[in-house]
DNA sequence: CATATAATGGACATTACAGGTCCATAATAA
DNA sequence: TTATTATGGACCTGTAATGTCCATTATATG
C-alpha cells in the first residue's frame, strides 16, 4: 500500500501554483517542466483536480492553470481523495458488511455462513478509526500551511547558499 | 491506495487464532474454509506472519498454527507492517530526499535541480506525520481488544437468534 | 477571420504488482 | 512407514497505475 505518484505530482503541481499565484495562469508546459512529469500524464492529474473544483483552467494563449480557491483553503486531504479515490482504506471480503467467521461454523454453512456480528464488526472499526486518524490529520493541514513551513526552511537554507 | 486483501486475510486469520488458542494448532484446512480464502494463498499469508514471528507453525500430522505470543501482544500495526510491508506511504519522485522544486528553476538545471530545501521538506513532512497518525492508531489496538470488542457484540446479537 | 496556443478526453500501450495456483520438499505424529 | 501438514519456489493471471498519442475544443491576438 502506497499513495500513487499522482497523488504526490497533484500535490507538488499545486504548491507551484500558489507559490505563483496573483491571476496569472501555469502552463502544463512549465509544470511539467519543474517536475519533471510528462505533459501528457500531468495534464490528466490536472484535469482530475479541474473536474473536483480543486483549480481553474483555462484554454488557449496565455492559458493554463490556477488555484480555484485560496492555497489555505485546499487541504492535503482533498487532494488525496481526489486522486486516490474516496474508497475505504480498509475493504471487507464477505459480502458488504458485518461479520466475522467462526471456526466451528465453518464447514455447515458455505455459502451464507453463521456471523457474529452486525454493524459493529471490530475488525473494521479498527481499520475505519485508524484511516479516519490519517485523514484527520490530512485535512488539518493545507497547501497554505505547507507552503508557509516551506518558507522558514527556504530562510535557513538559502543562508549556506 | 487501499490495504491489500492479504491484510484482511491475515488479520481474520490472527482472530481465529486467538478465539481457539490453549495449545491447539489450527491448519490452514480450517482456516481457509472459514475465511473463504484458497488453501494455497492464506498458507503464504501464514507463512509471511511466522517469519515475522506473530504465528508458530508446525508441520506433519495435527499440525498447524497458534499465536506466537499472547494476543494482546499483537497489534494492528504488526499485522500491517509484515503484509504491506514496511516503506513509508509517501515516496518522493525526486532522488531519494529533499527539494520541492521551483518554477523560476526550472529549465536551467534539468538534471541537478537547485531545490529549496534540506531535510524539512514540508510535502513530506506532512504525509509522513498523517502516516505516522494512523500508524499509532494502529499499535494501540490489539487482537485481544477486537476479540473483546466481539465478545460484547456477541452477547446483544446472540440474544436475536 | 486566421493562426498559434493550450487544455481536454478518448483510446491506446506498457509496467508493476496483487492475487492466485501448482508442486516438489521437508518435518512431524502415529 | 505412512499419512499429514507446512514450506517455498516457480509460475500464471488480471487489474490498476503509469505513460503516450492524437483529434478536438476553446481562447487570445493581430
Ligand atoms: S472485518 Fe468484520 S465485517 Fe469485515 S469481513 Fe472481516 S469480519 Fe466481516
Ligand atoms: S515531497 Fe519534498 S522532498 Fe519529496 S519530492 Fe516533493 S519536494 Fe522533494
Amino acid at each position: 500500500m502506497q499513495f500513487s505518484k499522482s497523488t504526490a505530482y497533484g500535490l507538488h503541481a499545486l504548491m507551484l501554483l500558489a507559490k505563483s499565484e496573483r491571476g496569472r495562469n501555469v502552463g502544463i508546459k512549465e509544470l511539467s517542466s519543474s517536475l519533471g512529469a510528462s505533459e501528457s500524464y500531468l495534464s490528466k492529474i490536472m484535469s482530475k483536480l479541474r473536474q473536483d473544483g480543486l483549480v481553474r483552467a483555462v484554454t488557449g494563449v496565455n492559458g493554463g492553470y490556477e488555484l480555484a480557491r485560496a492555497a489555505s483553503e485546499i487541504t492535503f486531504l482533498d487532494v488525496v481523495q481526489v486522486l486516490e479515490g474516496r474508497q475505504h482504506l480498509y475493504e471487507c471480503f464477505h459480502g458488504s458488511d458485518h461479520p466475522l467467521p467462526s471456526l466451528e461454523a465453518a464447514g455447515d454453512e458455505p455459502e451464507t455462513p453463521e456471523f457474529a456480528f452486525g454493524e459493529g464488526c471490530p475488525v473494521k472499526q479498527v481499520m475505519d478509526a485508524a484511516e479516519l486518524q490519517m485523514n484527520r490529520y490530512l485535512q488539518q493541514h493545507t497547501i497554505q500551511s505547507a507552503l508557509n513551513q516551506a518558507g522558514s526552511c527556504d530562510a535557513h537554507t538559502a543562508s549556506k547558499k
